[in-house]
DNA sequence: ATATAAATGTAATGTTATAACATATCAATA
DNA sequence: TATTGATATGTTATAACATTACATTTATAT
């Protein structure tokens, strides 16, 4: 579970660059389109290692002369998420690049209330107990949503001085 | 992991008025006031099996003759939610009694996307998780919230015909 | 009784999200 | 290459959710 992209240092223009790549070859390999908002929109999110609401692509997408009203952005954010590309943060109302979109998995979200950061944890353990839920209580799972609020490691030693 | 109040039948009568009384001893024990407005929240949230959102809870309350502006609920649901008598659904915006309030427990929600009920699972494999990831991460977790979204055995079964 | 704090109430506004509809672009094929 | 059907982009309008700021009432503690 260690590699929690956002709480780490990294060379972040190519993180950004290769997570487009990246993105742009997997909607090739299903046949959906990875259309210039799209793609615009991706990129703001990974400018950050943070959750932007949809009103704060949409901003941004405005000035790249793309459409001003909400549903450009959330439209844009409904592919993203739907393909696996960004999630959503729902105790932010608010949207987070993927940081390991090639793997199928079911994020854990780590939410700093310090700085804010968003990270991204892969969750391994969460499995094996739903699909046990599933067999006692009869609730199929399609998805799930881990969110974690708390402090990250930073913070915790700025706190200490 | 299988209380999963809700999804199964029982005495919903009974199981109101032995939640309201509960929470009752629990604010007289704690110190806190289980005013009118609070207590009648409550009893619409466990009136239904389901997540009602802040403006649905508001108009009952008006029709009880409570005051009629938004912060009115916001400020009911918000001291039920900090007493743990209630929990905030994220994925929904929108408010559950709990199912189990005399536990201290991290909550895992069930949404059917068929019947829209929501139960509440306790979570027994998330807190081993999430502490080992703190050990190796530094993210210092103070919340979490898990939702699943799915479908209910009811629904299942109903799909089935 | 009076001071203090907590709870309730309203008005005004801010934020997030979707429905409904019009137009443009792309992809397949007649 | 013109037609067509599907997908994507764009707008308007409105719905749904949430908070700030301030006034009034009610409870609690001197
Ligand atoms: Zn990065
Ligand atoms: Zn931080
Ligand atoms: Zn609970
Ligand atoms: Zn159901």
């Amino acid at each position: 579970m260690p590699d929690v992209v956002g709480f780490t240092k990294h060379n972040h223009k190519h993180c950004v660059s290769t997570a487009l790549k990246a993105a742009q070859a997997q909607c090739d390999t299903r046949g959906v389109r990875f259309t210039p908002v799209r793609r615009r929109a991706l990129e703001v999110l990974l400018e950050h290692h943070r959750a932007l609401g949809a009103y704060d692509v949409l901003e941004r997408l405005q000035e790249d002369g793309y459409g001003s009203k909400p549903p450009i952005a959330y439209r844009a954010l409904g592919f993203l998420v739907e393909q696996g590309l960004a999630h959503r943060v729902e105790r932010l109302n608010a949207y987070v690049a993927c940081a390991h979109p090639d793997r199928d998995h079911t994020p854990a979200i780590l939410i700093c209330s310090g700085c804010h950061k968003v990270a991204e944890a892969i969750d391994t353990t969460q499995n094996s107990g739903l699909r046990q839920m599933q067999a006692e209580t009869g609730f199929t799972v399609a998805s799930v949503a881990i969110e974690a609020e708390g402090t990250c490691s930073d913070c915790t030693e700025k706190a200490r001085s």
